[in-house]
DNA sequence: CTGAAAGCGCTTACAG
DNA sequence: CTGAAAGCGCTTACAG
């Protein structure tokens, strides 16, 4: 007798069940196959007293399509990408489909292995927050896997794009600044050409004819907040607020003003991007430009299975969410 | 012409190398299969001129496993489960392995049906850094998936299990704060009694000669923090020092006190628990016992992969790291 | 060193 | 309504 008891496959079902392979199939899949009502009953009860579970490779195999969606995200410990992976995979789990997350750890290969290791698991679709390399994008689209982007700054071509609206977002910030009397408002955030914020800072500000103020660059990291932070002390009476284009760089920024001795919001207020769940509880609260991460993750994945390959753009409205780091400009 | 190209398969690379598909198996899967060197240049040719990857599901199917590992999470959002995953990814990756992480987003069903979704992937092993029902560990049994606990209390019957010691841990904290010349040290964390934290901070206590001070019980969670925080601040003559058994708990107490005017470490201190990155860039910086995520992660992916079955217990020390939210007591 | 063939556990036309 | 059988794309004894 075999200590490793075998799996139990739809054989066994199908042999205490005393029916066919076939029938067990056309029970459990769910298909518009006819079964009598008496075999659907044998057939359960021999799942149910089997305890048996289909092999999802064999599914995956035979169907030539899993039941996982992958999910590629720049780095899955910030607490905004943290969000997003659990709001996919909230509503995947809806569609009874499981995510696998590649993770960048800021160090994916260029030639596009991890892409390749992710697409040869037969997926669903892809969801990609992160930016994909020509080569990577070779592979997605040589194999056929649909894609969908979100988190984008601009439309991919090719694809389904789901991403906030940042430049009405930011503009949402700045406004509010200036609408508590702000006039030396800075930017802070990452200097990629294709990062929409700092555009949409500066064009707000020029619509309502108040000069630019000083932008300071940096990652989007905790780290990079904090050292952005530090620079702009030493600034700090050329500015009165600061549009920080994340909550990570935001708080970040909140610490190194404090070491300073920087009241906030009585010196500088400062305004965060993302609405991730920790600004809440930063001192004092950040306020901060919530992106709808639940509604893109909700349409990216219900696109990825209505199988609609349509490559539409579509712009999601962020919302501003007023908490106490901001206050009223002082005077002079 | 079918305008859906046809997925390459092995039968390609073996007409296009004039090989059979097995030998393109015994080049590919690196057995110890002996191949001429002028067959295995043929076979990697055609791989690389067809683009050609393995199915991974088939290959799953026919060896039995497949190359995934399964994580099971309480909440992927929590910055040190984030890091955890990170941590578990990374280790994983170094094995050509990938992570289907299972977040239980505080409401998996108690019939097991997450786990039996995630059981039926055929995959290398779990680790889970939750405590399972009795339903799903059967499931992981019967299906005699290798399973390793991260993150426990004590030790799990049957399954290695690899844990911060939790005990030795609080016990830092409390030492730290002692040395500080606190006598009226509060807990701040979980009712379980599962849950070793709390006892680690008695027992110190006791060990010392000093009174326990106030335990507010909370979730482990930004929110409960802040509201234990707030009714810690009802009891602030009762308290110099808290030892909050979370950051996150730690982070929303810093929130509260800092809202009742309470000065940080000035007339309380504050030592958190899990060494999370944000811990850093609290305000003030948060001092907290830090857990060896990492060696953890890495231990229990290669125990996996190892395939042995040997179920230990396995404690990891903690290390404190001092930063600003704690300072001398003040006399009197 | 190489290849024909069975088998992994499903699904799905097809025939009855 | 049900079942025999081919097929999904691999792996792996086995024979040569």
């Amino acid at each position: 007798m075999d200590s490793r008891r075998r799996t139990v496959t739809r054989a066994d079902v199908a042999r205490l069940a005393g029916l066919s392979t076939a029938v067990v199939s056309y029970v459990l899949s769910g298909s518009d196959r006819p079964v009598s009502e008496a075999s659907r009953a044998r057939v359960l009860a021999a799942v149910e007293a089997l305890g048996y579970r289909p092999n999802a490779a064999a599914q995956a195999l035979s169907r030539g399509r899993s039941t996982m969606i992958g999910f590629i995200v720049p780095d899955q410990r910030n607490p905004f990408f943290a969000e997003m992976m659990s709001a996919i995979d909230g509503a995947a789990q809806a569609h009874d489909l499981m995510v696998l997350t590649l993770n960048a750890h800021e160090r994916r290969s260029a030639d596009g292995d991890e892409i390749a290791g992710l697409t040869s698991q037969q997926l669903e679709g892809i969801i990609s927050a992160d930016t994909l390399t020509p080569q990577e994008l070779t592979i997605i689209e040589r194999n056929r896997i649909p894609l969908v982007y979100v988190n984008q700054f601009s439309a991919r071509p090719g694809h389904p794009t789901f991403s906030t609206d940042y430049i009405a977002g930011s503009r949402l910030a700045v406004e509010h600044l200036l609408s508590l009397g702000h006039r030396r408002i800075a930017f802070v955030g990452n200097e990629s050409h294709l990062d929409t914020r700092e555009a949409g800072w500066r064009r707000a500000l020029s619509d309502a004819g108040v000069p630019a103020g000083p932008v300071f660059h940096s990652d989007y990291s905790l780290k990079g907040g904090y050292e952005a932070g530090l620079q702009l002390a030493d600034h700090r009476d050329a500015v009165s607020a600061v549009f920080a284009a994340s909550d990570q760089v935001a708080t970040g920024l909140l610490t190194a003003l404090h070491e300073r001795g920087i009241d906030i919001p009585g010196e500088i207020s400062v305004v965060g991007f993302d609405g991730t769940p920790e600004a809440a509880y930063t001192w004092p609260a950040l306020t901060s430009v919530s992106q709808p991460v639940h509604e893109m993750a909700h349409d990216a994945v219900a696109l990825l299975v209505s199988g609609d390959p349509s490559p539409i753009f579509r712009d999601y409205p962020a919302e501003l969410v007023v908490r106490a780091s901001t206050g009223p400009a002082r005077a002079g």
